[in-house]
DNA sequence: CCTTGACTTAGAGTATTCTCTAAGGTCTAT
DNA sequence: ATAGACCTTAGAGAATACTCTAAGTCAAGG
């Protein structure tokens, strides 16, 4: 069995990369393993989906096309690059972990404001959180206000300004 | 006791957001609140921190500046934008999940590759993984190879060519 | 044979989110 | 009054990740 190889457009049929972000992405060098055919084609085999699906997770991820870059270019040197691979591998772990901790974080901010939305139209007015008593006050909305403290005193050795 | 006021100056110190960033987001309509002195400078009020701190939640869990502004500029119309706002919100937050949720799934993939590499390392050999047996495979190497399938054959209804 | 369509290259254009520069006005302290 | 720090505006430049255009080559189908 001879090996079977893609051409462009059917690589982009079946991953959804259009053929001009695979171009794209070859120039910039995220595709060091891609083949050419005698007269320049690019010939994709069996395997290389394997790595265009790893690039497809980092980007979706959050990493730059830029590290993508250097991580295959890693890839196509061979085993002697493994631990530098690792390493790489073990840092953007860290930063999704590191990026879902602060969606999370956001999260609670926007469900504290979806229930403020729900509560000010029940009241027909936006400012009934200042009318809360400190009891009457759920704790979402206490740490909300505890975040805004804390943003807007990150440094707060200066006196404000009077006025106007 | 007088109304205290912030310049941009007090408001980058505290923030840490640049004097050119707040003046950027001024003049792409994201502080419709601002108010100004008779000659031009941009004063913030002890109220615009809440503003300030919604507008970097925002942002970092992934709304655009764009939405951002719209958002703001309903919030400057009023009550009788409360229930856009809430909307908006509400679309936001399942957003956020929906982000949460794929940031999820490339950590699946991650974690498999960092104990690819940590194996392959041990082993000294990068193809390793091809000669192991179907009981040998440990559960996230068998959901990789079926995702990477899955990538493979979004439609797979043409023949691969044949060749070189 | 000629059209169609996929491929090639180089390079320009787009959207987003800043980031900086230039040119100049105003305020405060000495 | 003059320096220095702050403010203003308009607009250029940068980084990222495409996205498209132009100009041209090549091979298969009618």
């Amino acid at each position: 069995m001879s090996e079977m190889l893609y051409t462009i457009k059917d690589v982009s049929d079946r991953t959804g990369i259009s053929p001009h972000t695979l171009r794209f992405y070859d120039k910039e060098g995220l595709l060091p393993f891609l083949r050419k055919s005698p007269h320049g084609t690019r010939l994709f085999s069996e395997e290389d989906f394997e790595s265009l699906f790893t690039i497809t997770c980092l980007k979706k991820s959050g990493m730059s096309l830029h590290k993508i870059r250097d991580f295959m270019q890693l890839y196509a040197k061979g085993v002697e690059t493994l631990p530098e691979r690792q390493y790489m591998f073990e840092e953007h772990r860290k930063e999704i972990l590191a990026r879902m901790k602060e969606l999370e974080e956001m999260l609670n901010i926007v469900n504290y404001k979806c229930w403020y939305f729900a509560e000010a139209r029940l009241r027909n007015d936006p400012d009934f959180y200042k009318k809360l008593s400190a009891e009457e006050m759920p704790p979402q909305m206490i740490e909300f206000m505890s975040k805004v403290q804390n943003f807007k005193q990150a440094i707060d050795s200066g006196e404000p300004h009077d006025s106007v």
